[in-house]
DNA sequence: GTGTTTGCAAAGTGTTTGCAATTTA
DNA sequence: TAAATTGCAAACACTTTGCAAACAC
């Protein structure tokens, strides 16, 4: 009564992304689907793996990642010059950036208009449209 | 007949900012005035430096301008992770970004109008937001 | 003179790459 | 078994840092 594969969907879900179901990418997508809509970076992806004892390396999560990205699976986000978010909400929506702690928080796709942009440069079209709204501590208020 | 100071604007400028006017602050300022509004990579600040023969290193180009971005002279673009772009514009405006070829194309403030923000998270305020509407290539047009 | 700033080179961070071994189909 | 994928470690690009020499006031 087993199945051959524990998880007929993730293998679908990859090979209809033109990527082989390697036990890898298998467990990087269980794990990105499993933990719900939220921010990572490689480096966290990777300790979650190990933490699981799953057996892959930094280098393989970087180049998953990307294929994922490539496949609309998840999404990069650019917040922190020196450091790459991964969004594992694909659907239409903006971010809080905490810089201090580096957190990310969502803002509805829809709380945000842009009107009269300009027209790209000849040759160009717009893939996409970010907005970061950064914050920082407030400062303490006086007393009273 | 001359002065004793060959920019007393400059020096002025950067005392009020609370910096010694060195030399080299001078100069990066001077590049950084008389380049006009633009986007630029401490290498390419650096670069564009030493073709004009100033004696500046590129540890002081990193540290000046994160002086000048304290300051309020320039302001610190994310627009790629891995490099840090710096804009000599303050004032209120977002950007277009060619992910190919790393051009940055100022879209005015008024262009972009933001609602129904949710709030921040406690003892957060919005320190800026920041809109960069990424372009791509267009593909060639069918014939006809 | 005293504290600040600079330059160098080394160290650091996050990411990518080359290539042999392994795995998938 | 042919092609794709992985892991390792080395290479990379960019940025920061430690510290002695040079400079500003």
């Amino acid at each position: 009564m087993t199945r051959p594969h524990a998880d007929p969907d993730l293998a679908s879900l990859l090979r209809a992304a033109g990527l082989r179901p390697t036990s890898q990418r298998r467990a990087l997508a269980r794990l990105l689907i499993e933990g719900g809509p939220r921010h990572l970076t490689a480096e966290l992806l990777h300790a979650e793996a190990r933490a699981r004892k799953l057996k892959v390396s930094l280098a393989t999560v970087y180049n998953t990642l990307h294929q994922f990205t490539e496949a609309g699976l998840v999404r990069e986000l650019v917040v922190d010059a020196g450091r790459a978010y991964f969004d594992t909400n694909t659907s239409h929506h903006h971010h809080f950036y905490d810089e201090s702690d580096g957190r990310l928080i969502d803002i509805p796709g829809d709380s945000v208009a842009v009107s009269a942009l300009p027209v790209p440069p000849p040759g160009n079209e717009i893939s996409r449209v970010d907005v970061v709204v950064r914050l920082r501590r407030k400062r303490a208020q006086p007393a009273g």
